[in-house]
DNA sequence: TTAAAATGATAGTATTACTATTGTAAATAA
DNA sequence: TTATTTACAATAGTAATACTATCATTTTAA
């Protein structure tokens, strides 16, 4: 069985919906493949519009500017974050069980997923790692906040933090603890990658170090 | 009592070292204050200009771009954030009392500092929160960090791992730990503005929200 | 079949991110 | 003292970025 994701996002984030149409699925699948090999500063419209053999200003027809179109690509991964949580604890009843594979989604490859995407979870994965803070670390965030552009990593932490509260129901912030994981997995996956001595890699030289750290910080704070 | 804080800036991150005239001191001092009010994003190199009553081409000659000053910036803070590290904790032999000024530091506002600085140490603690990851959130973080940039971070990372492994030895990830800790500092006191949602102040109505998040987590971990 | 919508082609603007050149004042060295 | 660096301002200029606008053509939907 081989079923298609689609997700709804936020009509605030484009101009005109990519999804509707075959060259609006090619900009945002491009800009994906682009925004991995150059990353977030160097990716223009310019050089998007070169790749798929069109024009800037039918880019622009479809997204405002490139944070928008950087917001696109992150609602569309914390909606299929949220959705393969659902679909990897369903019937697990522990619910340590289910934390631990919380930490497992947040650290291993997005491409170990299920169903068919349209983009390339490889190359998503690591634009997570390195350029989603940019999107909410912006003099804007209050603006387009109001929009509800965040909603789906709020609905994220938001599950997140239940699944923890289920664990631990006297723990006081398992919604600061919720993010707290999102990002630090970021950063970790990151730092192992760039930074090394800004983690313990030396020293402990696991291929899955931060699944194992947070693991064990996840249940040191919980149990 | 008074005294002026220096530090020794790597001088691969500046062209002409701005410690060494009064223009180049008004360029950063200026250039923080810049950076606060407009963002990184929209802060410009023709705008400081402006604001300094100078030219572009006179800043290109202190530094080769705004990532380059912005990196300069976070050098001095972690500098800054080190010494003040060292100074809190001086003549304190509990080791459990060493974190708690650790956390204590890393969440409250940098103007209850000691010593006189150039800058004004409000607007460099948000700058610290909302754009100090870009310094390194870049395709050239590899290319830079030959030279060392980094450097700072990694002591600062390095002594507090130190202190957590002080307090316990066998804990397996203080690194890890550290860069977590100064990470999420910023990070829950940047939601806790922009995207309370993120985090439960909500329910933990407090006004040192972060440092009880932390105290608490920190405490779990290693206790 | 016709009207509307979407796209391509082209042009243009203000701003950004630089580089280069020159003149002059101030600091310093011979 | 004079000569010479140096520091900086002023000016000019360029390529790229981040857009906006117009109009002709193609595609699609009624």
């Amino acid at each position: 069985m081989e079923f298609q994701l689609k997700f709804d996002i936020n009509d605030k984030i484009f101009l005109r919906n990519p999804e509707s149409s075959e060259l609006g699925k090619l900009i945002v699948k491009t800009a994906i493949n682009l925004i991995y090999e150059l990353g977030f500063e160097q990716f223009t419209f310019k050089k998007l519009a070169v790749e798929i053999n069109s024009t800037e200003a039918t880019i622009y027809r479809y997204f405002e500017n490139k944070h928008r179109l950087l917001l696109y690509i992150l609602n569309w991964y914390w909606n299929f974050m949220e959705f393969l949580l659902s679909y990897k604890i369903e019937n697990i009843n522990d619910s340590k069980e289910k934390l631990k594979i919380i930490i497992q989604l947040l650290t291993q490859d997005l491409s170990i997923g299920i169903g068919q995407t349209d983009y390339n979870t490889n190359y998503l994965n690591q634009i997570v790692l390195a350029e989603s803070s940019k999107v909410y670390l912006t003099k804007e965030v209050a603006e387009i906040n109001k929009s509800e552009v965040f909603k789906p990593y709020k609905d994220l932490c938001a599950k997140i933090a239940e699944l923890i509260s289920d664990y631990k129901p006297n723990y006081k912030f398992p919604r600061s603890l919720s993010t707290t994981l999102i990002e630090t997995s970021h950063n970790q996956q990151y730092f192992l990658q760039n930074l090394p001595r800004l983690t313990d890699i030396q020293s402990v030289k696991k291929p899955n170090f931060t699944q194992l750290f947070l693991e064990d910080l996840l249940f040191k704070i919980l149990d």
